[in-house]
DNA sequence: AGCTAACATGTAATCGATTACAAAGCGCAG
DNA sequence: CTGCGCTTTGTAATCGATTACATGTTAGCT
């Protein structure tokens, strides 16, 4: 290469990575080799030199979930014009063992992460109080309580709460909800938000009306079982997941129910299929790309920093209600 | 690290890679230092060194498309347990030009390619003659014409066969077809195997009847309006994906016409939802996880091999017809 | 002319692991 | 006791790019 260009191999390398040093004529020879050659550049020597790896690893706990997806394609987005790989991880993935998942982080796979899954490797966390050279870390949709890393969320409560405020305004009194998984930050902020809304409306609070569920389809069709062996039902449930919702209304579809004339549904996160499923799902509006676009961004820039001197920094994007045909007026009686 | 277990780097590296060829002190004082420095190994030099990159690069058409996330899925759980990084690359990113995604590639960055796109880069496709040290490649779902290269397929001919006699067999014989884009490898075999049933059956074959679409839930809907506007309307729709099929019933629903009772529907896919829709979706299910682990199994194979050497192989995956609820009975007359 | 500054380029060290080769230690047979 | 062979370990070269430092060249100024 730098014989045929007829300069040294330093002179190569800068024409490449500092075109602005090199002399006009110099470069010129440089790039026609590297024409005539086909030459491509060593990524990997490259960045044993600089100390870095030009990747970055997202986390995602579920890939068969469509959710995910299009906040991944909002990562890889950003992350591929700013000359970083994307490695993907499922952390529900059974080889997603403590060590395992911890040699994907330390530098030497990748220069960041991203979780969109709410928790981090317990062996990453070990090493945290050693304050012992992390990478930089961004959650995203999920996050871990503590408030020590930087995250994009949305406003999981106020999103809840215009559901529920939704549901009243169209005359509902007795409201329920479809939990998401116990345990997952997720779950309880859109819990604490529906709670909130319904005391603030001065509207009844019954246990039976809060359904265990995962975020699931499955578990949406269960909540509906719940539902149908309720002696007194709520004219109206909000599922914290639109795919509990469609499970929820296909369930209740089975028995010969139908949405919203026996029962009003509010989902959450507008996933694609909600707008063509029938009846089309009343939501809230998650913006899934600018999610991933976002948290990739605020990654980048904390590895382009010394990573150490940054502060956590809490993004919240907002959320929309997107009334559809899956909510109605309540019966009046 | 060497000093700390009071030997030479050599020996380090002997313990750490070829545990076999060190004594056993010796492998026990490094592993000991190794446990005591929480020391993790440089990837990059390693990689440098053995010329190889760990990784392999998947390109997906579309990342928001729930189609493919299973498939990501399946490719993520053989290549990780097989200590392979799993790269992805959005084709249909803007960013995505010809030389870009050709960085991706060329063995710096990754060992090995799977494509779910039946399509590689040009720039990649140019080395093809040269004979150039291209990196292993397997096509998975969509595949390039030429048998050049290995692919894991389904038999789409045959599901889509399997559709059409579905509908035969329940008394249909008006059936119509809603394609994929146009150019696609998965739109022609479908379309062909379709064809192929039609007139297997002495059943009519009416251009009007083929519907153009693009896999999307939009081009479905779309369909759906090109269906409404037929003067003699087939009885029966095998849409190319269950995409199309969900837009297709859905904007049939808000015209007020329902399925199965006015048209039955099939579609192709058997995505997560299908299950739940509402009818629930009579479809060609694809072993999606399987499809993205056999790839991944193939091209790990390959990597370890001399690639050269190896030629072209084709795996074919059965597909099964699961009958639901979008598929009915003829009416009679 | 003489001196300095700015620029362009070459030389060689460097990143951190792997590995060819050499050498040392040891056992065993002749 | 010598020599061959086996095992274990160390030395140093290597992977391919980057970059600190040194060197050489030219322009500009007094």
């Amino acid at each position: 290469m730098a014989r045929l260009a007829g300069v040294s191999t330093a002179t190569v390398s800068r024409a490449i990575s500092t075109p602005s040093v090199v002399s006009e004529a110099t470069r010129e020879a440089v790039f026609d080799a590297v024409r005539r050659t086909g030459y491509q550049i060593n990524l990997t020597a490259r960045n044993l030199r600089r100390r870095r790896t030009g990747a970055i690893v997202v986390m995602v706990p579920d890939l068969g979930n469509p959710f995910f997806s299009r906040i991944l394609a909002g990562i890889e987005h950003v992350a591929a014009p700013a000359g970083f790989s994307v490695l993907i991880v499922d952390t529900k993935q059974p080889h997603a063992e403590e060590g395992q998942l911890f040699t994907y982080l330390h530098n030497t796979r990748a220069d960041g992460l991203i979780s969109l899954d709410g928790s981090l490797p317990r062996a990453l966390l070990e090493r945290l109080d050693g304050s012992n050279g992390l990478p930089p870390i961004v959650f995203a949709c999920e996050w871990m309580a503590g408030g020590l890393f930087s995250k994009v969320v949305i406003d999981n409560a106020a999103g809840a709460a215009m559901a529920v405020r939704h549901l009243h305004g169209h005359g509902h009194r007795r409201i329920g909800h479809v939990l998401g998984p116990q345990g997952n930050v997720l779950t309880s902020a859109r819990l604490k938000g529906t709670r909130a809304a319904l005391e603030d409306l001065d509207l009844r609070i019954v246990p039976e009306w809060f359904f265990d569920g995962d975020f699931s389809l499955q578990s949406g069709a269960e909540a509906a079982r719940a539902w149908l062996a309720l002696q007194e039902r709520p004219t109206a449930v909000f599922c914290a997941s639109d795919q509990m919702a469609c499970g929820f209304i296909s369930e209740l579809s089975m028995e010969g129910y139908s949405v919203p004339q026996d029962v009003s549904v509010v989902g959450f996160d507008d996933i694609d299929i909600a707008r063509r499923f029938i009846p089309s799902l009343t939501t809230i509006h998650q913006p899934r790309n600018d999610i991933g676009a976002e948290a990739a961004k605020l990654l980048i820039e904390r590895i382009g920093n010394g990573k150490a001197a940054a502060p956590a920094v809490e993004e919240v994007l907002p959320v929309e209600l997107v009334a559809r045909e899956s909510s109605g007026p309540a019966e009046p009686f």
